[in-house]
DNA sequence: AACCTATGTTTCCTAAAGGAAACATCTTTT
DNA sequence: AAAAGATGTTTCCTTTAGGAAACATAGGTT
């Protein structure tokens, strides 16, 4: 699947590490108060490792004041704590409790000129993973205008046939049924059938 | 796979966001000058869209100034980008051009009292997903002590043999040669053999 | 060239942040 | 129970951030 096929449907897109860090209308004061005593400080205790005074630490839990960056940094670098990690929430609103099941042959079609995609797990957005069974038509690295190449991982298990598994910083290499490989995607790649049928292999990709 | 099993082998951990985030030593001025070059605005254009005067921004720019995080905030929701952004190095280094062959049959195996799994790719850590073949040897609901479950999603797809999936919120469904399903893994699940032979499964989990 | 305009910097003022110390509340010690 | 200590809040003062306007500097226009 190459960048022009994406985000046709919305259950092809895949949601990304952008998408995750969820914007904050955050309680800054109030993560930090969890923060501090999650690690079990006292605001003298935590005075002394920030270097910030602690009346200000108080004043920051009670959003009596704004922090600057400046004593951002200190808080940071003082409680051993990165700055999204002062932003994300602690319990983050993630989904949970989602099912789908797509029945053989009953994915989501979606052809190309190379590749006979059926998509699986439509019916669901915002997954970290993309999974599709496809059949490959090429029989030739010329088939390809260019290597295919994308943002995220990829995972690929033969189903049924040989093919010849095409990469850019390696040589080909043929792989039959029971195979499996998972790459980088930004590294240019692309398959061919070899076998009499056209082979047909399971598809996960996560960006 | 549950909690306990997880992280035996580093070749089954998965990249999570945390580690992803990472630490940033930065030049906020610098950052946010690039950031507002790159999406073509003036220091004047800059300023109507955040609310922040133009010898302000102008200030944050040059370091002369350490905004308050109310002032970042007004940054942020302005230029739509989001905190994180702010901090993280544009180049993010990104691993590319891993890739990794598992034969047929040929993975690590790791056996439990249910499930005997068979990991794939292990050679390659820090993975957004994990792959791996499972042999289902559980016959019944009751080979289970308690609902498995753990952070991430999982994608699931049989390979050979008829399985029933048990989910926390779903009735339970019978699952043949070819049906996937995805699910959130937080939801308890487990599976179940039916066929004569216990069935075989391709499993990947993301988090 | 003189003139305007757009863009960024600096100045000057006020509003807000940060620190020291006083204060208020609890808990522990004797 | 009184005294001492610890923890968090508030006050008061100094420093710094943020805004308006003046200033500097660069292109464009006539």
């Amino acid at each position: 699947m190459n960048d022009q096929e994406q985000d046709i449907y919305p259950s092809m897109t895949i949601q990304t590490d952008i998408e995750k860090q969820q914007i904050a209308p955050i309680k800054l004061g109030e993560r930090l108060k969890e923060i501090r005593k999650s690690l079990g400080l006292t605001l003298e205790e935590a005075s002394q490792k920030t270097g910030l005074a602690r009346s200000t630490l108080s004043k920051i839990e009670n959003e009596q004041i704004s922090p600057t960056f400046q004593a951002m940094q200190k808080l940071t670098s003082g409680l051993q704590i990165n700055i999204p990690q002062l932003f994300a929430t602690p319990k983050k609103v993630k989904a949970t409790g989602r099912r789908d099941i797509t029945r053989n042959e009953m994915g989501k079609p979606h052809p190309t000129s190379t590749y006979e995609h059926e998509l699986l797990a439509t019916q669901l957005t915002h997954k970290k993973m993309m999974p599709f069974k496809t059949r490959i038509r090429a029989r030739s690295f010329d088939d390809y205008a260019d290597w295919i190449r994308h943002d995220g991982e990829e995972f690929l298990l033969v189903l049924e046939g040989e093919i010849t598994l095409f990469t850019e910083y390696y040589e080909p290499i043929n792989l039959t049924e029971g195979d499996s490989v998972y790459y980088d995607a930004n590294m240019g790649h692309m398959l061919t059938s070899v076998s009499e049928e056209d082979a047909q292999i399971l598809w996960v990709t996560a960006s």
